[in-house]
DNA sequence: CTTGACCCTGGAGTATACTTCAGGGTCTAG
DNA sequence: CTAGACCCTGAAGTATACTCCAGGGTCAAG
């Protein structure tokens, strides 16, 4: 059995993340010493192995909650899973797509703007901000 | 002279943003009414439209709030307009990457599980998260 | 038996960009 | 002159994922 602090050095998280983590049921101690502290056994170490990767993947909190209740329930089947994974694949996607059309904006008015040393009043990155539609060829 | 509704509406925000953005010192009414409404200029409206152009290139309040503080002051050049945006396009490619390994383990997970109608206990996806590294190739 | 490391709880704070609410004045058309 | 649309302030709520704090108990080593 771990205490929670062998668990957050195990799980590479602070103790207050674990904490945290209870307070929003992801995890939670196998037990309680007779002095009230969480003991954890490696079963929790896996979860949070399993909640470091998800977020890794993009997942909220609140959406491995629900795989978690999936993994341990027997109701649900794979496809259930792999539902949510192609969800999450799209909105990624749609992210990216939005975060690589700023970037673009971006590109072209560093490319308009050549003289660094022009006063501000003669900036072309501040004049196309105030008076074009900087997304017109992204949205 | 325009009251905040006006204005709101001209802008396509909320009242309620541009009370926000007036706490967080991004626009100002010209003057204020006898009874205390706020009376906004044409200047208002291309500030609004100022802000919600570089928030479409990604950046946050703060920073835009900056970007306003340059383009009114007179002792700013171009070349500082030019390195904020620089910066922010750095940020965004970074993110970018980031988001784009996310989505392709999210590839690997699904592409693993074929079969939809499997079991949880046998799902290669629950069980990729619970092992495996999701991020070998990625960071 | 004391000291320092560790554990407990409940609650507040952080950052971002708003939205919602309560309680109350103002303006305009009919 | 009244109803309805509009405006005001200050404060609190929302979502996300934590972090930090105060005040206090527990445990192991020396």
């Amino acid at each position: 059995m771990l205490t929670i602090g062998k668990l957050a050095a195990l799980g590479e998280v602070s103790v207050d993340t674990l904490r945290y983590y209870e307070r929003e049921k992801l995890i939670e101690p196998a037990e309680r010493s007779g002095s009230g502290y969480r003991l954890y056994d490696e079963d929790s170490a896996r979860r949070i192995h399993f909640i470091k990767q998800a977020q890794l993947c993009g997942f909220t909190l609140a959406e491995i909650r629900e795989l978690l209740i999936l993994r341990s329930g027997d109701t649900a089947c794979c496809g259930d899973v792999r539902k949510r994974a192609i969800e999450k694949k799209l909105q990624l996607e749609h992210k990216i797509r939005a975060m690589k059309s700023m970037s673009k904006a971006l590109d072209h008015l560093i490319a308009d703007c050549a003289n660094e040393t022009h006063p501000v009043e003669e900036c072309t990155i501040l004049a196309a901000l105030d008076q074009a539609n900087v997304m017109r060829q992204a949205h």
